[in-house]
DNA sequence: ATTTTGGTAATACGGTGTATCGCAACACTA
DNA sequence: TAGTGTTGCGATACACCGTATTACCAAAAT
């Protein structure tokens, strides 16, 4: 054994943080899920034991609470328009569009309250133009309505595009297809307005038929603010 | 060894199909929560070893997809009325039921397509009462965005249900108590909008709070109904 | 009577989240 | 400087998971 082959001293890899602990669980999440994201994965992605996390995290899902906090960041954006519409509206895509980007978002959306740093900001954020405009309960539940649409939404399109994934087929086209059963409940004729809808639906592009129903829900905002509560 | 020592034979505990394996698994899910339902755990509960399970089941994802057509068969009304708002307010509230019965349904929801044959008579039983009434995308969008906002508003109950169970105070006492850094992000004043409505907003019980959306939703598709697509 | 078969149970594997424990490097006292 | 806490970290351990593989044994077929 000489100077030469005496093993350096192990270089600490620069010391941990909960940002650099969300930032592995994330590019871990974003590359294989959810379920790709183990604690001992992200610890040995920081070439640590996996034990030190619990030193910043007391539990996985605290860890899922940070990463979800985190990807509000992205969310929030820059500038926003003083109108109330526009700010709902730009919000609904930007959450989408991270949805997007990190596909197991939706997999935690709406599964838990958020009160991260960054998520009351997107919430102070999307509450703010509504100042003054209505009492404080209709605004509550204008922006409750529009979460609740937001979460089912992205969940069902990436629900969708998961399964168009799996199969390599269209959901209509597999519908029509392989799905297992599905074609042969159609053909006893017991649901004719599925039938009909799977035979004759157009098959509206995903971006679109969010908006469709962002639009919608907007709209039910806008006239409950026109006139306000009950 | 006699023959009365000598064991009986092992009166077979009643051959396993779905349908029981599907209800064990529902049953330790109402019991438990989603993470007390293992292939193990189920598998004893039939008094049958885990391996037996795969005869009817390939994936333990198949089951909980079972679990939730299951569901959907509490969900889907003995008699339904013929007009579209009333089968809409009725769904909703069914499912909404459904998911306080099993809180479990508000984490599975809307994040697989749902196939079953229950799940599939549902949506028709939904699609019915708009035969004729519009054309088929305006009447998928209706379904797609009550749907989405069902999923949303669910998941958001049962969120702060499970939120306020763990802690035993109500959400917004929460935040003003334990929260742990809510309390003091608020008081940096830079959530103005936030901080009013935790200080001032009344508490809306959430039965009223699921029906109030609810009730937008519906009017902002009657409105599409009455006018035809854009 | 012997062989085949088919369904079941047992075992095994590679993973998981997290509690516990022992050690080694440092800070401080004598 | 020698000795002695103290503290933070790694290794180990535990109980459990989903599922592939193997071993078996009773009934059916030859």
């Amino acid at each position: 054994m000489t100077v030469w082959d005496r093993p350096e001293p192990p270089t600490r890899p620069a010391p941990l943080d909960r940002e650099r602990i969300v930032a592995a669980a994330i590019a871990l999440a974003d590359e294989g899920g959810l379920e790709a994201v183990s604690l001992r994965k992200v610890a040995a992605r920081l070439d640590v034991g996996p034990m030190r996390l619990y030193g910043y995290i007391s539990t996985k899902e605290e860890l899922f609470d940070l990463m979800v906090d985190e990807v509000h960041a992205e969310i929030l954006p820059e500038e926003l328009p003083g109108d109330w519409r526009e700010v709902l509206r730009v919000r609904a895509h930007r959450t989408r569009q991270a949805a997007l980007r990190h596909e197991w978002l939706a997999d935690l959306l709406g599964g838990r309250p958020t009160l991260g740093p960054n998520a009351l900001a997107v919430t102070e954020a999307t509450l703010a133009p509504f100042d003054g405009l209505a009492d404080l309960d209709t605004v509550m539940h204008a922006v409750e309505t529009l979460s609740a649409y937001l979460t089912g939404a992205i969940r069902r399109e990436i629900a969708h595009l998961r399964a168009e994934r799996a199969t390599g087929l269209s959901e209509r086209d597999w519908q029509r297809a392989s799905g297992p059963h599905v074609m042969r409940m159609l053909a006893t004729g017991r649901f004719p307005m599925l039938a009909k809808v799977v035979h004759d639906g157009t098959d509206v592009d995903a971006e679109t038929s969010f908006a469709t129903g962002l639009d919608w829900v907007l709209d039910a905002v806008a006239a409950k603010l026109a006139r306000p509560p009950a």
